[in-house]
DNA sequence: GGCCGTTGGTGTACGCCGTACACCGCAGAT
DNA sequence: ATCTGCGGTGTACGGCGTACACCAACGGCC
């Protein structure tokens, strides 16, 4: 009888507020959430959200809560994992949570808020530090060096250069000419973006292997921190990492 | 006779709305950079601007590349410098010219647009791993693995967390119980908090050593790349380094 | 059954924001 | 003397977050 004859909804709550700006955000972009969009979307006057969330920066920090409560933790497995696998494991499970909501990147980049959720998180992965040998004084450096990597995406240099939508766009000798201007006045970029497109410059703009870069980065940072670690590393000893070899 | 008697103010150009908004940013915050503010700073109407700037993502760009156009070049100095020391230089230097705009930051992390000034930088970055003989590849592979910290900054994980001004804050027993909660749901961030502050926990919050974990970072991936370099590694090879040792 | 405090949704209003669009004064070219 | 266009103006629109006063329904209590 909780949902009364005709029509009375069923009431709001703080679960159902953060889901719901979840999912606008999937659908509509970050930006179209706003508290009148999403309270209308919600059939409910702007203000009313006010009583389940304290403002727009509380709203943002749980639909944070909500993705990085899709990271799934990683299971002994029977068989012992070499502590980095561990690590790599999380950070790629917490990256399949971030890219399944493409607005999470920008949101968790904005946020300055250490929720309960993301303190568990970055426990939960210090725990792994630990649990594989690294010092208290390791793991904290070097999950800094890891910086956002830890929430399961780069800090990406920029994202894709939009193709401009109006008309036909330059025919090709301009198109040829810009490259050869390009190519005067950065040339190491542009042989990169040869090198990476495999010579199809026209591709340029449609980005790199993200998926790849992260897991170069990653793999080079948690190799790193375990010669570090064999070594019996020290934040005393400064510098990075001794010229080893 | 530009000047024209009694209060004829010099006219706008572009740099000086530039040069204007990163004064107003750095005095008042990013946050206090809007085109009225900024319009009112100049003492002219906010429309004026649009002369002069496209709009307001365009504002930013240029404030952004101000900041960059701090960057020095990293002079020969006559003895040869290793390419690590080099790159390693020339970040440090974009470090400074971002630390002394608090606000540039976050305005870095927000933009999304490849301005000429921006390319440079990278051009130039990537110019030096290419004449430190990093293969194009292993120089596209790494100048991803550094992400930001090629702008100078590391994607902090969280700024400080500012300490609420109200009252006097909790007594000293009820402090040491949150402590003591806290340490129950997250033990592994309370025993790094508890290195970090070398035991003064009541020091949480004014934050690590930035610089430090700003150069350890950037010396384990530099430290990282070199290795690679030198055992010629290629993307096809996969895998970010092989288990060298 | 009658009262009453609490919880959750409402309505209005304020002060910001970015910017479209029409306008106009003035300098320099014709 | 007239034209042209650049740079500054004024007005207006639609959006935003949220403070504040209000009110309907409900649960617990006598």
């Amino acid at each position: 009888m909780e949902q009364r004859a005709a029509g009375r909804r069923t009431p709001l709550n703080r679960a159902r507020v953060l889901h719901a700006a979840v999912a606008l955000a999937d659908e509509a972009g970050i930006d179209a959430v706003s508290m009148r969009r999403l309270a209308e979307e919600l059939g409910v006057v702007p203000m009313a959200l006010y009583k389940h969330v304290a403002n727009k920066d509380e709203l943002l920090d749980g639909m944070v809560d909500v993705v990085l409560g899709e990271i799934e933790p990683v299971e002994p497995d029977g068989r012992e994992l070499h502590w980095t696998d561990a690590v790599r494991q999380r950070v790629l499970s917490a990256r399949r949570a971030v890219l399944r909501h493409r607005w999470a990147r920008q949101a968790i980049e904005s946020r300055t808020h250490r929720t309960p959720v993301v303190l568990g998180h970055m426990d939960a992965v210090a725990g792994m530090f630990r649990a594989g040998g690294c010092s208290v004084d390791l793991t904290h450096h070097v999950m800094h060096a890891l910086g956002n990597r830890i929430w399961g995406f780069s800090p990406e240099l920029f994202d894709e250069p939009p193709s401009d939508p109006a008309g036909p766009g330059p025919t090709a000798e301009e198109q040829e000419a810009m490259v050869r201007e390009f190519g005067r006045r950065f040339p190491h970029v542009l042989e990169i973006a040869t090198v990476a497109t495999e010579g199809d410059l026209s591709a340029v703009g449609q980005g790199c292997d993200e998926q790849f870069e992260f897991e170069f980065a990653l793999d080079l940072l948690l190799d790193g921190a375990d010669r570090l670690r064999r070594q019996g590393w020290r934040s005393r000893d400064r510098a990075g990492a001794p010229p080893t070899i």
